[in-house]
DNA sequence: ATTCTGATTGAACGAGCGTTCAATCAAGGT
DNA sequence: ACCTTGATTGAACGCTCGTTCAATCAGAAT
């Protein structure tokens, strides 16, 4: 029935989903590289070896396709994120731990796409367009981290903890660490970041992380 | 010999370092409304009361007024720093407070002042911008408290503390506590931040400091 | 008063860029 | 073969700014 595609021949025509698939990666890719305030459709197009008329015939507008960006970078991290949640085999000191490993892994954290996160938080025009895409995930994401404390000082006995404000902590060192990946990335590897995220943990629970991760061996189970 | 300025009447001219100031002052809030990407020069020229020519007459270009505009930011949080330096009178744990209370007082840690930082910061095509100005500035400092951290540390015979991680530690949650303060203003206040910060002092230097401040009973003497 | 200097204005200009759309093409259905 | 549908192209269009500059003005000096 269906032609297998000509062998040699590059497909001209292709479905709606991946042409859309292509233009927000190389509009995530031209974010990074020349920032909100300088990008350009014409950029986008060639960047994605395809014209500009595109852009408009799949996302109907320059900001259209940036919102979709957005939304792109935040079904990622929120699908790593559920995956998490939802694993019933992991206890709560390994969920902690899953979560801080998901925010360092090497498929989020790249270069490229922490600027684009950065470039969406710092722009006040499109501030409110984040808020509206990623807020609903960030508080979500705040009352588990908050909750997983709140086990972890109960079942571990862990006293003068204080989950909510150590919940604002633990976020909001994992978000100065990715500043700092972004503007210094020579300087502060991933990896390293990582470290300083379980370091923190370890001076709370001290019996359930050290700065390597988790304290009991175990290794990472989670992509 | 110098006429006084009619009393009622507006001075129709200023001398340039007004103007610039006026300027620069204009562009910071309309930056942090905006946004790098939606910025323009008569919405600057509009909030100053001025003419959009001023802004060429004066800085030559709109690209040239954000460069002024972010280096004296700059300027300003350099100032502060400086003098916290200087200071003979405080030791070695008065200054880490003062470097702390410094990046959260209310005239550094203000709405307008953060958003345009992270402006800055998260606009790819600024960034360069904001390194070559910032840069030996942020590594100054670095330095300065990777030193107070080492001098803690020995003075007050504290084991097992990487004053090097530490140092990192405290800017990237500091740059953290930031963002939220910007994303979520009505939920992070400047003073809460405040606090998370002294929090995570203690843990390190627990005969030093508390999660109010100093350990040692004494108000600040730093603006 | 007159002149000189530098500040100030804002209309006009022109480059840059997002968007449109008529024409073309690919591929599947009949 | 022919038709239909939807993808694709990119030149052309028009709007949005950043910049310029001739004209005006304020204030100081002579």
């Amino acid at each position: 029935m269906t032609m297998p595609t000509p062998t040699t021949t590059r497909r001209r025509t292709a479905p709606s989903s991946e042409r859309r698939r292509q233009l927000i990666e190389a509009a995530t890719e031209v974010i990074a590289e020349t920032g909100l305030s300088g990008i350009k459709t014409s950029d986008v197009a060639r960047r994605a070896g395809l014209s500009v008329g595109l852009i408009n015939h799949h996302f109907s507008s320059k900001d259209n396709l940036l919102a979709e960006t957005l939304r792109h970078l935040g079904d990622e991290l929120r699908a790593r994120w559920v995956r998490i949640q939802q694993d019933e085999t992991l206890d709560t000191a390994e969920k902690l731990a899953a979560i801080v490993d998901g925010m360092f892994h090497p498929n989020v954290a790249t270069p490229t796409k922490i600027a684009v996160w950065f470039a969406f938080f710092g722009d006040a025009g499109y501030r409110a367009l984040y808020r509206e895409m990623a807020g609903d995930f960030d508080t979500e994401r705040s009352a588990a981290i908050e909750a997983l404390c709140h086990s972890l000082k109960t079942e571990g006995g862990y006293d003068g903890i204080d989950s909510e404000a150590l919940t604002t902590t633990i976020e909001a060192l994992a978000d100065g660490l990715w500043l700092s990946m972004m503007l210094y990335p020579d300087w502060l590897l991933p990896q390293e970041a990582r470290r300083r995220m379980f370091e923190l943990l370890a001076t709370q629970f001290p019996r359930h992380f050290t700065g390597e991760g988790l304290g009991v061996a175990r290794t990472d189970r989670l992509a």
